[in-house]
DNA sequence: CGTGAAACAGACTGATTGGTCTGTTGTACC
DNA sequence: GGTACAACAGACCAATCAGTCTGTTTCACG
């Protein structure tokens, strides 16, 4: 093998990452995304047959990553005691890493990939299925279990697990619309009060401890 | 005056917004819409100056669209005795209508809008923002007097309410993504329940009567 | 040392893009 | 009935687009 391929294949990946969570996919050309990753035309077509190649390996990197941070926020409060209490310290996991994620990133791949139906029906939807999925069941579970320790009963559990990829989505379109990073923070501290209610944790406990 | 140009402008904001909903605004060619409208290039520059004119006529339309969503849900929940369960309603309202929402537009043009970066610099975004700021006082206003006859304490007012919106968003990008948009009705549903719980509402309330 | 293939570089191409320009048509008003 | 102007229609244009093609460089392996 010549030099090592995949280090400017992740190159062109991080430039277009970047330009394509900023300004969206059908908005962001080739050129531009070879210019930012200072290579080529040649390069840029020899690692993607085509534009929507590109989108569909960006997707997959960005749901790996996205994967890592669930399996990284379950690990963080596998400790905890009480069921109920890991759900809260699972959300206020992604509250104290909300200002970094905001700075590192405007937006979120997802909804650019999400807004336009070329991407939607080519398949590349389809690994952010998988990804949403994974949220939902592992989030289910961890209701399932708080919900039995306090003996509250909530009646759609896929639904409010789903829950948390909306308010993360959401908040991400709030950030962008007003200019302003700290929506993400106060949404998943609102999200947090939200379940701790749900669940019939005392408001102190709710209220107390912010991130 | 000639015949009323407005009925053919209308045409194009038509055509338009179902495109642009559907597959992004950049990906939207001026030719698409044209071709869906049934009219020609003449006909379109001569309504809208630039193609980004057509973004912020189209974003026009839709907030004020939007804005009188919002106020129909309260005005068909101000009859409401208990404040708390006027918050309630006011969900509900929207849960009711979930299903024909759905059917009618396949995802948000906000979110579509918010995609891009050029649109959110061109004063689009603002656009959104006045709809946002709106949904914020009045749900806010709601909330107020819901968390004062309940005696609750809500400590970031303004971030619960823009949660409402954060959740119409999100949900429109989960429909997006799993293709069903089912979950548009159980997230508002969720949203409802969620709301209940915080303002110390009985659980037989919440769950009850449905949608 | 030669050879084959991966990893580029960049000129080139045909199609599409947003936008312009030159008309033509309809009609309100004098 | 002339005229002025809004409301179109559609040919046209330069720029940009995704993608191709022909080379050149680099290196593992025999």
């Amino acid at each position: 093998m010549p030099t090592d391929g995949t280090v400017n294949r992740e190159r062109i990946l991080d430039a277009a990452e970047h330009l394509v969570i900023e300004n969206g996919f059908s908005a962001t050309s080739v050129d531009q995304v070879i210019k930012a990753a200072a290579t080529s035309k040649g390069a840029f077509f020899h690692h993607f047959a085509t534009k929507l190649d590109l989108a569909q390996a960006l997707t997959t990197r960005y749901v790996n990553a996205d994967l890592g941070h669930l399996r990284a926020a379950l690990q963080a409060t596998a400790t905890a005691a009480d069921p109920a209490e890991r759900v809260v310290a699972f959300v206020r996991h992604f509250e104290e890493a909300a200002d970094e994620m905001m700075s590192a990133q405007s937006s979120c791949l997802y909804v650019a990939v999400l807004t336009e139906q070329q991407l939607v029906t080519n398949g590349t939807a389809d690994l952010i299925n998988r990804a949403i999925e994974a949220w939902r069941k592992e989030i289910a579970d961890l209701l399932t279990a708080a919900a039995a320790s306090r003996d509250v009963d909530l009646d759609d559990l896929d639904a409010l697990a789903d829950h948390v990829f909306v308010t993360f989505e959401g908040a991400f379109l709030l950030c962008r619309s007003t200019g302003s990073s700290e929506h993400m923070r106060a949404q998943l501290r609102v999200l947090r009060h939200l379940l701790g209610a749900v669940l019939g944790l005392p408001r102190a406990e709710r209220i107390v401890g912010n991130a």
